[in-house]
DNA sequence: AAGACGAAAGTGGTTGA
DNA sequence: TCAACAACTTTCGTCTT
């Protein structure tokens, strides 16, 4: 195992880590910044298989979840058909331990019930992987306790999680799919997300559009040629750093239209931009660029030669 | 007739004073 | 907080297939 261990902090340099078991983070004392989270737990695994007492070591259980509201770890305090055992004396401490806990759990258990409720429903109409919904449901259990809902509908953080939680796991859905999705002004996602992410200190790697590839090019049912070759379009677009500043779904909607006129499959403007949430005139900008810039113009020449021979 | 192209004006968000 | 700004959209007219 070559796990490596951060001693310094990436943002300012600090060495001052504080590491916490318990919540899997290490945190830069100087910057506050969270360094790294869900970090594997390097205490000794206890394993015992075959002495007397090996019962008392084992570790077993169904696997801890975030999408289950307490992390499935929950305890209630008594049954009420627990009651006729108990004297009178008991009778009172029990009442107060089930007010106590009462207390202490409503506020934000209750909250997270609703909004994992939510989630789920979203996630699954979007058909994301559970990895992702799962760290959505992280994302949005931290937001919950730093109190970042306040002041937000529960809906709008649900998906501003969400949203985080496909961008880091590079599967991104657009805006606008997470917008339909959740009833949430497409504006509003964004700047829960944007806000969230921030206060967290998630780090957002910049989308990167050939992830939107294979998704756009399903759906226009495209071959996987022309597939991989828009990929390599792509390669060569950033190299000519085409693609710093632009939206990536119309760059990789222009790449794949372009491919697709090389491999003589074509799909008409209207369609590719339908699919990636675009207008034409986006397509036809980044369309255009490629050509200048990545000398493109040949191939497509080559295909329609080809076509007036068949 | 449908699709491609381009110009011009409008929109929402970021940035820097 | 405001203005400048870039990316993107909307709309519309013209050209091409």
């Amino acid at each position: 195992m070559s796990q490596e261990f951060i001693k310094k902090c990436p943002e300012c340099g600090g060495i001052n880590l504080f590491i916490n078991k318990d919540k899997g983070e290490v945190i830069c004392k100087d910057c506050g910044l969270v360094v790294e989270e869900k970090m594997v737990d390097f205490t000794q695994e206890w394993r015992d298989f075959d002495s007397d007492d090996g019962e008392s070591k084992r570790r077993t259980g169904a696997p801890m979840t975030y999408t289950q509201y307490d992390q499935g770890l929950g305890t209630e305090v008594g049954q009420k058909a627990d009651l006729y055992k108990l004297g009178s004396k008991d009778k009172n401490k029990f009442f107060r331990l089930r007010k106590w806990q009462y207390r202490i759990s409503t506020a934000i258990e209750r909250n997270l019930k609703l909004a994992l409720a939510e989630l789920k429903r979203v996630s699954s109409y979007l058909k994301l992987p559970k990895s992702v919904e799962e760290e959505a449901a992280r994302i949005y259990t931290l937001a919950v306790q730093r109190g970042l809902v306040r002041g937000r509908s529960m809906e709008s953080v649900v998906a501003g999680s969400l949203y985080a939680a496909c961008r880091r796991h590079e599967v991104p859905r657009t805006l606008d799919e997470l917008s339909e999705a959740s009833n949430i002004e497409k504006k509003e996602v964004g700047r829960t997300y944007r806000f969230v992410t921030r206060e967290l200190g998630i780090t957002i790697l910049p989308s990167n559009p050939a992830d939107y590839i294979a998704r756009f090019s399903s759906s226009l049912r495209l071959s996987a040629e022309t597939q991989s070759k828009a990929v390599e379009i792509l390669e060569k677009a950033q190299k000519a750093e085409l693609t710093s500043g632009r939206g990536p779904t119309g760059i990789a909607a222009a790449a794949l239209y372009v491919s697709a006129l090389i491999h003589g499959e074509k799909r008409t403007q209207r369609e590719v931009a339908d699919v990636a949430g675009v207008t034409e005139v986006t397509i036809r900008n980044r369309y255009k660029e490629l050509l200048e810039k990545l000398d493109l113009e040949k191939d497509i020449k080559k295909t329609k030669k080809k076509k007036k021979k068949d």
